[in-house]
This record gives C-alpha cells, sequence and structure tokens, in this order.
DNA sequence: GATGAATGAGCGTTCATTCAT
DNA sequence: CATGAATGAACGCTCATTCAT
C-alpha cells in the first residue's frame, strides 16, 4: 500500500465516493470514515465541502491536462494533432472511469458552469494546447469557420457523450472503434 | 395571468425552479411556495418527490416528442429527414430553456440512465421516428457504418452540448449557424 | 349485504381498522374510503378523531353490556354468578377478537385511563351486575375481604391477559380450558 | 443533580416521556428538549426511534431481571419461589412506575407482542429462574395441569392489572396487602 | 494538528381538519 | 347533506460544520 498523506486519503475517499454516489450522496462522514480520519480533519485540508469539489476538481483536470499534453505531438499536421487529442482524451476517459464521472457530475453543477465560463470568458487559457490546435485549424482554413466554442462543443460533446455510454454499458469502445469515432468527430469540423 | 389548475402551476414551479437549482437544489418546500400551494398539496397530484421528477420528464418528453413528429418529414432522403431533426431538436432546446435544463439535469442522474438503459434495451420503440433515421441511414449506406447508438451519440452529443453553450450564453446560435452546425452532425455520420 | 347508513358504516370502518392496525396506525382517510364515504362527512356523525375514538367505545362497551347482563343469571349463587360472567366476558372476547382489540387499545390509552377513573370514582354505576357479584361476595363472605376493585383486577386481569394470548396465537382456549380458566380465576378471591 | 452522560439523559427523558404520553404521544424533538440535546444528538445513541424503543426496552428488562433474580430463593419450596416472585415482582412495579408504564407500552405494541411471540416460540429461554418455577410447579403437582403460558397469564395478569390501578391512583397497595394479593395469585394456579 | 461528539436547520412526507362546491 | 381538494403544523431523520479535548 502506498503511503499518503492524509489530503491524499481524503481525495481519492472523496473522489471515489462521489464518483459512486454524486455530490449530494456523499457526506462528509462517509468521506472521512473511508479515508480514515475524522470528520473534522477534512476541515484542515479543505475549508468546506463546496471547496473540496472544487479542490478535486482542480486535481482531475491537472491529470488530465499533463495527459493530453505529454501525448500530444506539437509539429504535426492540425489534423494528426485534433486526432492524437481526441484519441488520447477518450482513451483518458474511459480508462479512468472514476475521473470521467467526476467531471460528469461537476461540469453537470454550478461549480461546472461557473468554471467554464471564467474558462471561456477570462484571461487565462491554460488549455492552450487544446485551443491552439482550433486556433490553428481556423486560421490555416482546414477546419470550417465557426466560432472555436462551438468547434469544441461539436468535437468533445461527442466525446463525452460516447465515453459516458462505454462507461454505462451502453456499448464498447474498443482499439478498432476509438479511431473512427474520433475520426467522424474530426469529419464534423474538418472543411470539406 | 393564465388560469391554471393547481397540477400545473405545482408543474411550472418545479420545472423552474429544478431547471434552476438541480433536483437536490429544489425543495419540495420552494415548489409549495413558488406554486402558492400547501406542502402537502403537491402530494395530491405526485406520489413523491421522485414521482415528480419522473412525471415532469415524461410531460417533458411529449412535448418534445410532439414537436419532432409534426416536423418531421416522412417521405424525404435519410439526409433531409436527418436535418430536419436536427434542426427542429436544437431549436426547440433553445427556445425551450427551462425544458433543456430539465432534460440535462434529468439524463444525468440515475432517473435518466435508467431511463435511457430501458430505452435501449427494452423491446418498445417509441421513438420510432428518431431511430428509423439511423436505421435507414446505415442500412440504405448513407450514413457510416457503426452502432446506431454510436451514431446517436456523434450526433446529439454535440446538440445538446451547443444547446447548453447557447443557454449559458458562451455563444449564440441564431438562424445563420444553427443549419451549419446541424450540417457539421450530419458531416460526421454521414459515409464519405 | 346488510344495508347500512353512513355511521354504521364508518363506526365498522373504523373499529375494523383500529383492530388491526390501532389508533395512531389509522388516518381517517383509511376510515372513510373503507366506509366509502367522503373524508368530511365523517366530521358529520363524529366531532373530532378522539370524539370517533370514544363513541366507539361506547358502542362496544354497550354491546359487550347486553351479552353479559342477558347471561347472568339473577337469582343463582355468587360463585354461579361469577362463573357465568367469566365465562361469558372471556367467550365474548375471543369470539369478537376485533372488540377485544379494540377494547385492549382503548384501555391502554389516556382516553381508558380517563373513563375507568370516572367509573371507579364517580356516582353512577352502570355495571350493576357486574359490581353487584363483587359487593354481594364480599359481604356474604364468599370472597376475600379485599378491596372491590382489587378482586376486579385479581378476576378480570386474567381474563384479559387470557383472551390477548389467545387471539395472538399463543394457546388456544377451547370449550374445555375456558370452564378451568375462570375456576382459577374463581379461586383467586373466593374465601378459602 | 446527578452528573450524566448524554446516553443517559436521552434515555430518562424518553422513558419519562413515552411512560406519559404513550410511543406515539413522544416526538424526538421532545425527547431532545427534555434531556437537553440537539436533535440529531439522538441518533448517536440509538439508530431510529424505533431502535429506541427497543433499547429502552432491554434497559428496563434488564435491570427487572436482576431484581427479579436475586431475591429468588432457589433452594426453596415451589410455594415459596413463587410468592417471592410475585412480591418482588408487583414490588418492583410499583416502586418503579414510570419502568412499570414503559413495561405496559411496550407490551401493548407490535414491539411488544413480538417479543413475546420470540420468548414463547423461541427456542431460548432466558427468563429460567421464572420458567422453571411454573415447570417445577406442574411437573410436581403443585401447580394445576393447564398450559405454563396460562398459568403465567393467571398470575401476571393480575399483578400488571394490579399494579396499573395503583400506579393509577385506584387503590394504594401497602405492605398488608401486596402479600394478601399474591397469595391470591397462586390461589388462582395450585393444585388444590 | 487531529479528533469525533454535538449541533440544529432543513429535508421529504403525513394527516386531522376545514370549507367551497 | 355530502364531498374531497387543500392546508400547514408536525413528524422522524440527515448532515455540513464547529469546537472542546
Amino acid at each position: 500500500m502506498t503511503k499518503m498523506g492524509k489530503r491524499e486519503e481524503i481525495a481519492r475517499a472523496a473522489l471515489d465516493l462521489i464518483a459512486e454516489h454524486g455530490f449530494h450522496g456523499t457526506s462528509m462522514a462517509m468521506i472521512a470514515e473511508r479515508a480514515k480520519v475524522g470528520a473534522g480533519t477534512i476541515y484542515r485540508y479543505y475549508e468546506s465541502k463546496d471547496a473540496l469539489i472544487e479542490g478535486l476538481f482542480k486535481e482531475v483536470e491537472l491529470k488530465l491536462h499533463e495527459t493530453l499534453w505529454n501525448e500530444t505531438v506539437k509539429d504535426q499536421s492540425v489534423r494528426e494533432r485534433f486526432l492524437h487529442l481526441g484519441n488520447s482524451l477518450l482513451r483518458y476517459l474511459i480508462d479512468n472511469p472514476i475521473h470521467f464521472k467526476y467531471l460528469e457530475q461537476f461540469f453537470n453543477s454550478p461549480y461546472g458552469v461557473e468554471h467554464r465560463r471564467e474558462k471561456i470568458f477570462g484571461e487565462e487559457s491554460k488549455d492552450n494546447e487544446i485551443l491552439e490546435v482550433f486556433i490553428d485549424g481556423v486560421s490555416k482554413g482546414e477546419m470550417k469557420d465557426l466560432p472555436i466554442v462551438i468547434l469544441c462543443a461539436q468535437s468533445f460533446g461527442p466525446i463525452m457523450a460516447m465515453a459516458r455510454d462505454h462507461n454505462l454499458g451502453f456499448f464498447t469502445l474498443d482499439d478498432d472503434l476509438i479511431p473512427q469515432v474520433i475520426e467522424a468527430c474530426w469529419d464534423a469540423i474538418k472543411r470539406k
């Protein structure tokens, strides 16, 4: 068993439980018990349940970020870079169903909406490597001439939808299908 | 002010509040207050909060169903039928943001997951007019040779995503953009 | 089916339901439904749930009274009269389990306590035929020289206890046993 | 004022209130207020209202058990042992009126009925010292040849009835009367 | 720092009673 | 007379948060 600090124990326990039971189905007491800490201890590391939820998101987001970043091949064509990105993302989501469930919960809540609003309208753009692909794609005329945000929805919408349905067992995405569905995402946004 | 029965008052109040605050953020007391009825009155019309949630879904689903059905043009090509469907759906979702928010909440909850599971694995297929387009599309070789459920995710995933972002004000889908984005959905699933 | 007035329908429905579910387990709505009347109708005949409970007791008490009175043989010895009384009472309680259950509920509630208090300390003694046996028994020296109320407890206590246990199926009182157990009650109070 | 833990405060408050108002007349809020604890605190010690009711019974039963056991004289005659038992029980019930009221409520409820059913039909017989007297009494021919359960009803029925009436103030059982009424109980079940 | 007992506002739900029809 | 829809106070219970140890 890996040695962990209390903060990590709490984060892992919360992530697992929230993925399984949702935000509202997971009480602080459940988290404390699973993390084998006292109920009050959680509040040393997270100011409130809300802060915990937001903190967990940041951790998951960071991990996802690293995955996508590492696997993105910077010098290839827009198409190649998009396909890499899509494949990596979809694989990550079905290989890490707990993170996926968490992200789903998060984006489908007031927390997530606010987060995205800031991402879109705020100055900082940490997702450079993702946005860059779309900016490049549009400016080089390889993607449809639509607002970036729409192109994101067109390509990440189905990826999230498919990851969800795969995780629910509605179908199975295997090594054959994954490239095909990502190719379809590309078809949706590429200039004809 | 339109004259309404108590049931309609309750349904509207619940729909509005749930759209705004989610299932867990909406208490029966809030609904009663908004609908200007006693707390107990809700239980004359809906057996429980769960029954209310499912009942509201049925009402919204029915309304959506009628909208799509009415506008579907049965004798046209697969492509035309798909575009009609997509356009109607997207327009409905952005014209009825409360219904859309409700559907989003519903599908992102155990209720919705179970509902979809039954739709997919169950015998009955009430959504004929929708499924038929995909079945036709695949069998006539006009859509990609992928499982129907994947094709649905590929086309409805982005529609939901875009409706959400439009309603959140992240961008604005107007009469120019709507046909373009639906065309993009078609590009994702059409056989090349 | 016997033709009944609404009052009788309500009384019978309430009696059955209370015997089965207790005072607190029986709602006015249940009674109304069983009696096939509107909920408000009950209040034409009984001022409140409390009044209904007390009214039902009076009806049951009256019926029991008639049974005991009819079968009591006035001119026999104290012992004969007591045995008649005990046998009749025990038989009534096991032949009319619903009435028995109702009486049990009633006496084990604030209503019943107040009722008994009035019976004991009040002027009126409607139960003459019962009390008389004890008064006679004591004055003629055929019963132990104990307060009447104690003699009642000594003889009715076990009768109620046995009727209860018989109705619960803990044992079965048949034509053989009944005279024996009533004889035992007599043994408890008779002068040796 | 005696220093008490919260659990004891809650138990005492609940016992007092239930004795006075019955199970249904006593709300968790009333118990919390009387015990001077928060409403939620009760649930640290008792899982639910039902568990509280059963837990209190176990505590009362245990105390009663110890009292009866301690005073039972093992090597004496059946008659002596029965009289000891009856006297001890009756004295306990009138010395601890709250416990008595609680027991009465308990046995006159589904909890109590189920409890007795298990006692009677179940294998385990924890009440050895009581049952043994009756088993001995019957096998040695000193008690009437009736089912044990009936003999129990014959002797405990009047004891409960008299304790109740004493506690209600209908008469007063003093040191003179108690042995007499217990002797009367013995008369009811002894072989002539 | 770490604990977990204690809190109490708030939850979903019930039901005796009222009153417009 | 009879109805049953409407009420709202009260119920048992939960849980995010606090704080004495």
